[in-house]
DNA sequence: GTGGTCTAGACCACA
DNA sequence: GTGGTCTAGACCACT
């Protein structure tokens, strides 16, 4: 699992690092009951402050991706993920209608759109196959 | 063309505020050459500072979504929208991987995904047919 | 709304100014709407740091007691006050059951327990109506 | 006596531990003089550390629940259980109150966190009939 | 001036 | 050694 950060994104870090872990267990790198790095150690993997990976996690936890059993490390959440909530719902509505509507100004057609999305599917999906 | 922003949300004003005319703009209800309300009229209809609407609109002008004029006023951007630059799809893939990615790890299906983008996309760009 | 916080106590800092919160809401106290100070003057007043007021507001807000304005400040949550959700449930009579169970043991009838409800009920409900 | 333990709570194991071994002697599944497994057989039964369970014995001795004795091992209080003690009552108080002010803050009326108590405490002592 | 973020260092409870 | 908490100081975005 390599995390990569852009230190001059906008994005905040702790973000980008929840972002990372949310990828890496969409294209399978990260596998249900697979182990995370401790705060410490991936803190300085990254180069980071451990109370910004600490945030990360705990939003995780806080989301249900993550357990963080005590002093025994993280784990991927082995039980169900978490799944499709009302509020989970609203939130990637919220984020994905701007998104739509630029590529619609920007002259986007539906179709383009949808196969950007499919090309995008498949990368993530395919990414984790390699580490099979 | 009626404005709606949530106080409460993370997204900041500004940008609530430059998404709400884009959206405007892919739904035909903000046509090119369309006159937006001027800096200070826009900032008390919604009841916000004047300083925020103007950064809406400096950054709507920097993409070239709008024309801001000294004199005019502030009109929709009426020759060519801004299309498809290397910036723009750069932006657009680091907003929507995540997205996709925590959409896959809810265990929701390419299908699923495609059709939500069809539904929302289609949501905008008939709120604007009404508008006609 | 005065609060009291004991540094000795092994409940944390933060979840201790919770309570206080909530119970301020819930004696009518601090009413829908209410003001509450910023992260930094409520630290200064109650000599704590202000990332710790900082984590008690955050959560607080997670749960729906509060919102946070951006840039304008915390009030108590003017709309609908968080309801009974299954969560909730699970954690309070996670919480409620050990001690329940040791009154038992300590030879508590189940009126004398229901009676230290009902006066804990009344003590801090009318707490708050000296206060209107 | 089954314990069960939940390794993701934010609440101490050695804690759960002395809650479910209090449970056992208010539902009257562990009575007065019952013996206890030894510390490294309880440890190695519920699968966890040797010093987590000394822990909960050491402390449950000091609140008079049990009695270690060096040969004999360990066994549940024969004589008086502890009583109601002023210690007592403030921690019950304690804790107890932030769980009524936040059933007020969701709109819990008196009535109905009675009833919840009533039916807990049911739970607890009719627990104990059925295997007795 | 407000909250949000990041860094840093320290102590503690837990296992 | 692990995560949890608290403190402290700094910078930034937003309004």
């Amino acid at each position: 699992m390599i995390i990569q950060l852009d230190m001059q994104s906008d994005v905040p870090i702790y973000n980008q690092l929840m972002n990372q872990i949310i990828e890496g267990i969409a294209s399978g790198s990260l596998k249900p009951g697979d182990p995370l790095p401790s705060v410490r150690s991936m803190a300085s993997d990254i180069g980071i402050n451990l109370h910004t990976v600490n945030k990360a996690y705990t939003l995780l936890k806080q989301e249900g991706f993550i357990q963080i059993h005590r002093q025994k490390g993280v784990v991927i959440q082995p039980d169900t993920m978490p799944g499709i909530t009302p509020e989970y719902q609203d939130k990637r509505n919220a984020y994905l209608k701007p998104i739509i509507a630029e590529a619609i100004c920007r002259g986007l057609s539906e179709e383009q759109l949808l196969q950007i999305v499919r090309d995008m599917h498949n990368e993530i999906t395919q990414t984790g196959e390699e580490n099979v």
